[in-house]
DNA sequence: ACAAAAGTGTTGGCCCTACACCCATGA
DNA sequence: TCATGGGTGTAGGGCCAACACTTTTGT
């Protein structure tokens, strides 16, 4: 099986889509080109598969390089492979999704030369290569995994209250929630620790806080529970 | 960033994981390796990726060169980038699934050196390189979809009896379904066309037949239904 | 006549939906 | 005292699970 080493090779990356929340606004993490192609374009943080590492870890590594980010939850999401996705040479990209706690991950402000900023992902168009495809394949698959897996936390900070949680979930299913019936089905799951902390220096009656027992979501998954909606 | 034209470059393969169901007996396409490494092992059939097709391209055009299977439902799995999962050099895989009616689709006799033959998945072990994992993957996935997506249909042949379908459930699912409750629930989406036609030749009462009615499906997806179960 | 699979309805309980008012807090 | 979001219960309906016998056909 010699003939393989002869071949000409495509070049072979990683794209990342971060996604953040701000104060119920679904955010996506992207970065400027500073050279061509697409110069001065936004882009998914990204870069080359290294020899000596997998895809995951090339992933964490540039987006640690170019945004500063490190320690999220991070799952492989599509591979892209049109023939014309990259102008200079045939590339295949591996694109991965992350969700990020934007209250503990502060990134490399946006006034460098080639820094990255925070845009709305309604406002995230218009991206190098084919970077809008792969963002909107990345908020389909977020959509459909928020419904049937508890990884909305990583979005929210530690502690949040029961409102933020279902303002992260109206935003990205799209659709309004019944406030009583929605604080009904997730805590009657047994998920959600309470806390004896409440939110301070508010206008209003405090929220309770709450923290999501990841101990307590594998156990009941073992014994067959799924998480829906 | 003329850099990138010096990098050396992992070699980039497809692998299929081609399911079929034979008599409610799910089954995977295996080939039977001509050369080293694992020389004589079952392997996923699978090549190199060329320069100027998609990935997908190429899976479609290698499951054609090696089994003879074509026209398949073929979606992609997952991409297995661990750096020592071929032991020649870097090798990156792109992992598809196919569903295939093995009614229709007659394969290459595995008597030939280097043939295709079907292997219930549980005997489907010590394959080729990680190809166990690339199964296991593939087989979890199948799981997923199946009770999400109505792609149960690509398993069988165009005409087939309630009995076939529930059959083809548990056996994917792993759990016994309740007839009267099953042929209720699958009937009361109406994406089933009962046929004039019934089954012929068998010493019981006769079946009636059914068709998936994929118009009927795309119709009540755009108006908001999900399928489930 | 028997073996083997096809086909068919009802009931009870659970869960989901819809819906409106009082509470606590800081300004 | 007002504005703001936090927090709570119930009733009706739909859906799901459990369950057993009759029908048809070939041998």
């Amino acid at each position: 099986m010699t003939y393989r080493y002869d071949h000409p090779r495509p070049a072979l990356t990683v794209d990342c889509v971060v996604f953040g929340l701000d104060e119920g606004d679904l955010k996506l993490l992207l970065v400027q080109r500073s050279q061509e192609p697409f110069r001065h374009r936004w882009a998914l943080p990204g870069g080359l598969v290294g020899m000596e590492e997998s895809a995951e870890r090339a992933a964490r590594r540039e987006l640690e390089e170019e945004t500063g980010v490190r320690d999220v939850y991070l799952e492989q999401l599509y591979t892209f492979s049109a023939v014309d996705r990259d102008p200079r040479e045939r590339t295949i990209s591996i694109a991965y999704y992350a969700l990020v706690k934007m209250t503990d991950h502060v990134v490399r402000a946006a006034t460098d030369a080639g820094g990255a900023a925070w845009f709305s992902v309604t406002d995230a168009q218009d991206l190098a290569f084919d970077h809008d495809l792969i963002v909107h394949t990345a908020c389909e698959r977020l959509r459909g995994k928020l419904r049937y897996q508890p990884i909305g936390f990583e979005l929210l900070p530690e502690k949040f209250k029961l409102s933020q949680l279902q303002r992260l979930y109206e935003v990205v299913l799209g659709t309004p929630l019944d406030k009583r019936n929605f604080r009904k089905k997730i805590l009657a799951m047994d998920l959600l620790r309470p806390l004896d902390e409440v939110e301070q220096g508010v206008a209003h009656r405090a929220a309770r806080l709450y923290r999501f027992d990841s101990r307590r979501y594998q156990e009941l998954r073992r014994r067959g529970f799924n998480f829906e909606l």
